[in-house]
DNA sequence: ATCATTTATTGACTTTGGTCAATGAAAAGT
DNA sequence: ACTTTTCATTGACCAAAGTCAATAAATGAT
């Protein structure tokens, strides 16, 4: 798991005994193409440090699936509002591909916060970060046209293009199918 | 500043040495309405507890203001992107009303982090929480219609309705005037 | 390799919200 | 109290994206 340590490093530097701590509390398990590892009412009670593979976290809504983001090796994954409220999910979460996770449960990073104060800051660091990713993401829905969505998610990530449906980076984008479609046709 | 201690009561009790601290770190101020306790490129280095008072976080862009959120008494006011990335702001950070404000600074912020593990979980809750209303609002941007939109901010904030001019509650519902206009005028 | 299913494209039409302009109402300044 | 400015409403029109339906392309299964 020396990815997710370097991971880490960009936050907080882990020394060894924090850092054994916290890898004694990750679990691999193997995942298979269309798996959930999160449904829909279930509460959500761990972290996934994605190793390889890549997840979808989507719900239904009358019918048409929602998606609210996808998740990438190198990526944590989790339903994070209910990991924190204790609700249960409103989500899915969906391997699009098979892979390789390792999670962490809530109780035990609990513990660990209270073990060592670097944890909890490093749980600050990575929701402030969190909070950084949604805020960002809302500006793009209040303030651009899905053209421009769609443009700056070509900039910003274009092997997601290349390995997900279109009709699903759509749905991500909060527009039809169609109109993706014809985005990218004109131009 | 016992309004405040009872706010953090919310997220975790502290006690009387880590509240001290806390406290000797506030300062407190008047705020006139219309002024502007941060500016467009200023880099935002406190957060600010409003004892009294409505704010308004917005920018301009190509002529029109934005309207990112409201503040009311009881809430934190701060730039929190700038804050934490420490880019120069955005936005403007505008008093709608007069107010009082109790300001503390990042760096003495920061230091209490490494003073008190309290108080750095303290840290990560409230941005654990401002994960959530980020969440939710962009949730209510992807999911749903201005007309829905309008109506959960009524059921959830109607106090806000009647003290802010309706062009600025478009704003944040992020539809023109007219539009937030003809949805009241419907019903 | 063929067939079946899923996904992407295109066209016609509808709906929703935006823009511009005029009018009325409310608030602020003197 | 009166005037000026700001704010809210309404109408006419426009543009962008959604929906429905048909077809084409790509993918997967046997």
């Amino acid at each position: 798991m020396e990815a997710l340590r370097k991971y880490f490093d960009k936050y907080i530097i882990l020394n060894d005994e924090e850092w054994n701590d916290f890898e004694a509390c990750l679990t691999k398990e193997s995942i298979q193409k269309k798996e959930l590892i999160l449904k829909e009412n279930e509460k959500c009670d761990f972290l996934a440090f994605i190793h390889e593979g890549i997840f979808r976290f989507y719900s239904f809504n009358d019918g048409s699936e929602r998606i609210t983001a996808f998740f990438f090796s190198g990526d944590f994954v989790t339903n994070y509002r209910s990991f924190l409220t204790g609700k249960p999910s409103e989500h899915n979460i969906e391997a699009l591909t098979e892979g390789v996770i390792y999670r962490i449960k809530l109780a035990q990073l609990q513990e660990l916060y209270d073990k060592h104060q670097t944890l909890e800051r490093l749980g600050r660091l990575v929701a402030e970060n969190l909070y950084l990713t949604v805020a960002n993401r809302l500006d793009s829905f209040m303030f651009q046209s899905p053209a421009d969505r769609y443009n700056e998610l070509v900039k910003r990530n274009s092997k997601l293009l290349s390995e997900i449906p279109q009709y699903m980076i759509a749905a991500y984008l909060g527009i039809s199918p169609e109109t993706l479609s014809r985005i990218r046709a004109r131009k």
